[in-house]
DNA sequence: GCAGGAGTTGCTTGG
DNA sequence: GCCAAGCAACTCCTG
């Protein structure tokens, strides 16, 4: 039998605290106030503070609490979690059942599929109110649809409430038309008419708590106990060392460590940052932004007060707060944009003709390009599974548009296994954007996989770090180990084409051929665009572009490639 | 309808 | 080391 703490015992409690609450005796003292046996259900926002759901979960009229969190084979079987995302979780909910012990509570780890689990719990444990933050990612919309209707059947009253996001995402999309604001120009003007981020709501407390039962039995930790790696079988050969761990404490200890920088804080650029320092020149906070171990809105907050301090401050979208807003915005465009995680029937995404080279896929994916800069960011990801956002760049650019000519959904693949931040809409965002499939359109930058990263590590500290056995070439052959001479190269202890690829493509080369591919593919989808549409207006454009399109015939040697590529 | 400017974060060359 | 121009030229928004 549950080992329940004794009503008495908790009224009791209650009744001595009376004098510091501004909740009246009766609510405490009449027990037929305390109808509800509810149920708090964490997914994301492991966290307890500026938590709403929970909060609602806790109100006066809670007889008994519990918060759970669903071990969902769904996650196992079509996520692709790595071993240091699945570590950075375990960590953030023993973080979490640390914090709720500190309550006289604790965290009820299950497993099974959510549609399965409930049932079983409304019924066992007398549940009449279920809690949780909305999640707007195509799966748990549906999951949460079918909880919900579950829910009714069995008599619970469902409360959800918003706090993964600054703001209501729908709200945004209905503010802006019915349709998600495409640039971030249209987004902050939508984002003007909100006003700033709704106030964060408190964190909970045990006085939230009081008169509340919160049922542990003795053996908790058999019955609901955070798993271990090794529990839930995942294969460990893969994982690195503990560079952030996971959870609310250690999310809010590193967000109060950036926030006394302030100086720091109020000049802050992105794209002055650097893609390859040894230590991360950003906050490095976005592992726990996705898993809501942080609030964007207390963040968003805490920011505001420093910037009310500084005579001046940056803007976004280079500033922290345009940080937040970027994820905002991927969020909303993966609320309101129709398959965001695919080339086929995303209507915002260009259809580009990319190949498919499983070579290629390999060796992007497994740091064996050739390419010293784009080895080791593929390196640090899977290691430490976080790199800087240029970083990120760089290797994208080169896996599509620049240099491999491989669909951006392979890479978003990778990044959504090895990233702890993970994030479904700012993963397909990103993807989209860095390959000039949506968002951004200027494909002709393309990054090099040589100069870009000279510019903020012309030592080739960075390299050395993650290929260390690079590490003996001098820095006029770092970033180009193949152009150091043989004798060299046996000096340093690696031979190119041996220890270490030769460069998998000519970068000089290619890009210039993937230019003109992508030259090519913009104009065959305004082309295609305008027939489907086929408006007078529409039907013009469809002249410029064939008009464009044979006007910006490329040179001779790389046409011959784009004539074929068309036909395919 | 058109022109002009802006667009988080390109590279290379030359002064 | 810094800056501007040229590269070749995209889409979206505003007036």
């Amino acid at each position: 039998m549950p080992n329940y703490r004794r009503k008495e015992d908790v009224n009791k409690a209650a009744v001595s605290h009376l004098q510091t609450l501004s909740w009246s005796r009766d609510e405490y003292n009449m027990s037929s106030s305390r109808t509800h046996k509810t149920l708090h259900w964490f997914r994301k926002g492991l966290r307890l503070h500026d938590n709403p759901a929970l909060l609602a979960a806790c109100t006066k009229d809670c007889a008994e609490f519990r918060p759970i969190f669903i071990l969902d084979p769904w996650f196992v079987k079509n996520a692709r979690v790595g071993v240091n995302r699945w570590r950075f979780l375990l960590q953030a909910l023993k973080d979490l059942d640390d914090s709720l012990k500190k309550l006289k509570s604790r965290l009820f780890v299950l497993k099974g599929k959510p549609h399965e689990v409930f049932p079983k719990i409304f019924k066992e444990w007398g549940i009449t109110r279920l809690t949780f933050e909305v999640d707007t990612e195509p799966y748990a919309r549906v999951r949460d649809a079918e909880i919900i209707k579950l829910a009714k059947e069995h008599n619970v009253e469902v409360i959800q409430k918003i706090s993964h996001t600054l703001y209501d995402t729908e709200k945004v999309i209905a503010r802006n038309g019915g349709s998600a604001p495409l640039t971030y120009q249209r987004f902050q003007t939508v984002l003007s008419q909100l006003g700033a981020p709704p106030r964060t709501a408190e964190t909970l407390t045990s006085e939230h708590l009081k008169g509340c039962i919160t049922p542990v039995t003795a053996d908790h930790d058999q019955d609901y106990g955070v798993p271990t790696l090794k529990d839930l079988k995942v294969d460990t050969a893969d994982m690195g060392e503990v560079v952030f761990p996971g959870g609310e404490t250690e999310a809010l200890k590193r967000m109060e460590r950036y926030l006394k920088k302030s100086n720091w804080i109020c000049n802050f650029e992105k794209p002055k940052t650097e893609p390859n320092s040894l230590e991360p020149s950003t906050t490095v906070l976005s592992p726990y932004l996705k898993f809501g171990c942080l609030s964007a809105r207390l963040f968003w907050h805490r920011l505001q007060e420093i910037y009310k301090q500084c005579k001046k401050h940056s803007q976004p979208p280079v500033s922290l707060h345009g940080q937040l807003l970027w994820r905002e915005f991927f969020y909303t465009a993966g609320l309101g944009v129709a398959n965001f995680d695919r080339m086929e029937g995303n209507p915002v995404c260009r259809q580009i003709p990319w190949e498919n080279k499983p070579e290629y896929i390999e060796a992007w994916t497994h740091a064996r390009t050739g390419y010293p800069f784009i080895d080791a960011i593929m390196t640090q990801l899977r290691q430490e599974g976080w790199i800087h956002h240029l970083a990120r760049h760089a290797v994208a650019c080169f896996l599509t548009r620049g240099d491999l000519w491989v669909s951006w959904e392979e890479g978003q693949k990778v990044f959504e296994e090895l990233l702890l931040d993970a994030d479904w809409s700012l993963n397909a965002g990103n993807w989209q954007w860095l390959s000039a499939s949506a968002f951004f359109h200027q494909y002709f930058r393309v990054y090099s996989p040589i100069a870009f990263g000279k510019k903020t590590d012309p030592q080739g500290e960075y390299i050395k770090k993650y290929l260390p056995m690079l590490k003996k070439f001098p820095k006029e052959y770092i970033y180009e180990p193949w152009k150091a001479p043989r004798a060299m190269q046996e000096k340093a202890g690696c031979i190119i084409g041996k220890d270490y690829p030769r460069p998998i493509v000519d970068h000089g080369e290619i890009s210039k051929v993937n230019i003109k591919k992508m030259a090519a593919a913009y104009a065959l989808n305004k082309d295609q665009n305008a027939t489907e549409k086929g408006t007078p207006k529409k039907r013009k454009s469809e002249a410029d572009a064939n008009e464009k399109s044979k006007s910006k015939k490329p040179k001779k040697g790389s046409s011959e490639k784009i004539t074929n590529f068309l036909e395919k």
